[in-house]
Parts: C-alpha cells; sequence; structure tokens
DNA sequence: GCAATAGTGTCTTTAAGACACTATCAT
DNA sequence: ATGATAGTGTCTTAAAGACACTATTGC
C-alpha cells in the first residue's frame, strides 16, 4: 500500500492511450432576418478548407475550464464575449476526426450581431452562415450535428424563458424580442404572449427610451443587471 | 501546402499536453423510499477509500463514444445495464484531480432497484447511498458537486415528463410512480395529474394483470416497447 | 385625417390543483 | 360490514392562444 504522494510522484499520464480532445462552440445570432451560425474556414489539415464551428484545443496552462476555452477560441473569432454561454454536449468517437479517437466538448452560445459586426468584417476566415443554407457548404468532421443539437437546444429553451433576448443588443423593443422569436422557432407568435412574459419574468427593465421605428414611437427594454435566466413552467406553441 | 493524406502521417498526437479524460455515471435508484445514487469505494489511488462514482478511462479500443465507457463501468459495477442513461455534464480544471489537468464526462442513468439488487449484494466496494446521507461519507474529487447536477436535472424532468418510470421495474402500479414521483420531487403531488399524464404521454400501457397491495388490487402498467419519452408541455408544481 | 406600428383588454382554451366521490378487495 | 387502497368526476385556477380594440406617431 502506498499513500497518494508517493502514487503521484511515480504517475505518468501518459501510460495509457488517451483521446484527442477540443472544444467547440456552436454561436448563434440573428441578422437579416435569419438565424445565423458563426463559422471558421480551416486554414490548415485537417480537413483545410471546410468549414468548422470555432474551436480548438484546450490549453491546460492558461484555462481553468473548458469554458475558458471556449471563450478564448470565440474572443479571437468573433472579437467579443458572448450574452450566453452554456455547456452543449459532447461528441466522441474513433471516426469523427482522422487523426484518431476523438472528443469535442461543444458549447452553446448567443450574441447579437452588431456586438461582433465590425471585427468578423474585418477577418476573413470567419463568416456568419445563416442556418438553412448549410447545405451548400461544406462543413468539417461531425460540425453539421454539433450544430443541429445546439438548434434543438435553442428552440426548446426559446420556448419556455426569453433566452432569444441575448441575440439581441443591449436595448431592444418588444417587437425585436417578437421578431427573433418568430425566427428562431420559425412560426408565428403572440405579441400578447411575449409581453405577459416579459412582465412575469422579472428580467427585464425599461431604459425609459423609446425610438422611432416608422411609426408609434416603441419602449426600449434592457436586461437587468446580473439577473438569472427565468424558466417559465410552460412552454409557447403547446400544441 | 501538404495533402490531408501526408499530415496524417505525420501527426503526432502527443506533441501537446492533453488532459486526463475520465467519464463517471450518476446512477440513482428509489430504494425504501429513499433516492439513492451507486457509489463504489476507490480501492487505488488517488483518494484511495473514497466513496467515488462509477467510471473511469475511455477505453479507445473497445468504445465507440463515451457512452460505451459509462455502460461498461456500470455493467461492471451494478452487474446490468440501466434504463435510461444521457449525456450530463462535463466537469474540468486543474485542480479537481492531484495527477493534474483533468476533465470528466459526467453521464446520468436511472435504473430499478430489483433489477440490480443481487449484483450490488455480491460485490462489496458497490453501494446504494442515499443522496440525504452524503454528508457521512468522504467523496472523491468534486463528485458531491456532479451528483447534484445530476438531482436537478432529476428533479427537473420529473416536472415535465414520465421520467420516475425508469427508477421502476418492468411492470408497476400507478401508485409505485406517484411515489417515484413524490419522493423525487420532495413534496406531495396531486394522484389524479399523474394518471392523466400517463393517459396524456401514450407511453406507458396496462399489462392486463392486476396486483394485491393490500386493499383493492392495482392494475399493472409497463412501458410500451421502444418508446420515446413523452415532454409535457407544462411543469407539475408550477407554483 | 390616415396609415402604420405600439400597446391593451378580455374571452377562450388547456392542463394542472384540489378534493370529494365511487369501486373493489381482504378481513 | 368495514377499512383501506384503487380509481373517477368535476370544479377551480394559471397561463397561453386568439383577436379586437385603443394609442401614438409621421406623413
Amino acid at each position: 500500500m502506498i499513500t497518494e504522494a508517493e502514487y503521484l510522484k511515480n504517475y505518468d499520464a501518459t501510460r495509457f492511450p488517451s483521446p484527442l480532445v477540443t472544444v467547440d462552440s456552436v454561436l448563434f445570432t440573428l441578422h437579416e432576418g435569419k438565424l445565423c451560425v458563426l463559422m471558421v474556414e480551416r486554414a490548415s489539415q485537417p480537413q483545410q478548407g471546410c468549414w468548422g464551428l470555432p474551436g480548438g484545443f484546450i490549453d491546460i496552462a492558461r484555462d481553468q475550464h473548458t469554458r475558458d476555452t471556449a471563450l478564448r477560441k470565440l474572443t479571437e473569432k468573433a472579437g467579443v464575449s458572448p450574452s450566453w454561454l452554456e455547456q452543449l454536449d459532447t461528441f466522441s468517437g474513433p471516426d469523427r476526426d482522422p487523426r484518431g479517437w476523438s472528443l469535442t466538448i461543444a458549447w452553446f452560445a448567443l450574441i447579437a450581431w452588431v456586438d461582433c459586426a465590425p471585427h468578423i468584417a474585418s477577418v476573413s476566415d470567419a463568416r456568419w452562415l445563416p442556418v438553412d443554407e448549410l447545405d451548400g457548404y461544406a462543413l468539417a468532421f461531425d460540425h453539421q450535428k454539433i450544430i443541429e443539437t445546439g438548434l434543438h437546444r435553442l428552440r426548446q429553451k426559446t420556448m419556455y424563458s426569453l433566452l432569444p433576448v441575448y441575440c439581441l443588443p443591449d436595448t431592444f423593443t418588444q417587437a425585436q424580442l417578437h421578431e427573433a422569436t418568430e425566427i428562431i422557432l420559425g412560426q408565428p407568435i403572440q405579441r400578447k404572449s411575449l409581453i405577459r412574459r416579459i412582465e412575469a419574468s422579472g428580467m427585464l427593465e425599461e431604459t425609459g427610451e423609446s425610438v422611432a421605428t416608422g411609426a408609434r414611437k416603441a419602449r426600449l427594454w434592457r436586461r437587468k443587471p446580473d439577473v438569472d435566466i427565468h424558466l417559465f413552467s410552460r412552454n409557447l406553441l403547446a400544441d
């Protein structure tokens, strides 16, 4: 019987073959009436030239969690950290990456288009692709499946929370939230239902300002500082 | 510019330091009116003698997914594969394991107590621990936190599905499902609500048999073969 | 004034909560 | 027959759906 200290002194982490571990993020935004996902053109092998999710290897010297890895890679590509970031799922297996048995920890993120538009416009390898046009692109590895999982999470959570506010700028109108919700869910939503939810959630507050949108001015709203997301006990579109 | 084939020929997966990757499972069951989690007494270092979740390293020669790793380890410890198995979350960081930067993929599982009682009784290192008595045990690594995350998942999902049926034997009465739901949620549930949900879910069917429970006989139910779980659009206990 | 968008009032619908009622079985 | 547990009927309640109504603004 040895002590833990003795055991650790002699421990060799490379004795057993271990999987290749990466972290990838599905970052959604809304732009011109479409739901888009941030994709990066792969500059190097493998799958060079394909479009892949922003991600990469964990830097065990710098990252305290895989969340840090996700944030680091997203900040590199989008120039800003997302408004929403949560773990999505992991994807693993011997065949998903030609380099061998691999595992990716996928994160799910949201951001307002305006918050990163300038940065993304300035780089040539990152681009917002509308999710309904992904068929036209060669996607790397199993990233198509990861995106679908992210889409499913986005739609589910939109049914029982105000998650779409994290796709909007700091201040926004009820109409913007309404449009965002309809784009994500792909069907019409009663305006009244959303307004009731804004009230009931306690997540949002009026800024006091209004903006002209062509007709009557609309009041501006923002998320209360440091407020947690509110989960409703019923879904929208319950049929 | 090199081709992918040339690149792969020269690829060395050990060039970059990579995290220690494990798979752990939170397997819950119900026994004697208590919610229990399967724990294993650690036979070797690190954290020898502590109680930990059943889990271990991925065997990249045998496991096609981390799900297979979870199943392999659970079958070793519980002697049977769980009725329910889904991915829970990942936990990572430089300090959670003394061997170095580590990552565990946590799975969430349910099984009926009777299905693995004989096997667990036959081994000395695995035991069902009631979740409300875990304070009395030295738990390994961050397994306390992983269990709490599993508990949260179990309680949330119980509010909008019939998930507790996966903690019950193949055939069961409405009263058993009712009791299971109340134990998991920790508060009384209207019998009528559950009966309505059984009907509406389309997941269950009567076996045609009845069992005596002391008074009037109760009808037996089972899950329809290969049926998917039904998600309700409202939660129980919505207040 | 009129068109257009913002915002409200209120009736209907759905599924849960509450709880009393009836049914069946062992004794 | 009685008591206990199984199972039903039905009223109330909470929140979404539907949709018509009023309010405000630019022209």
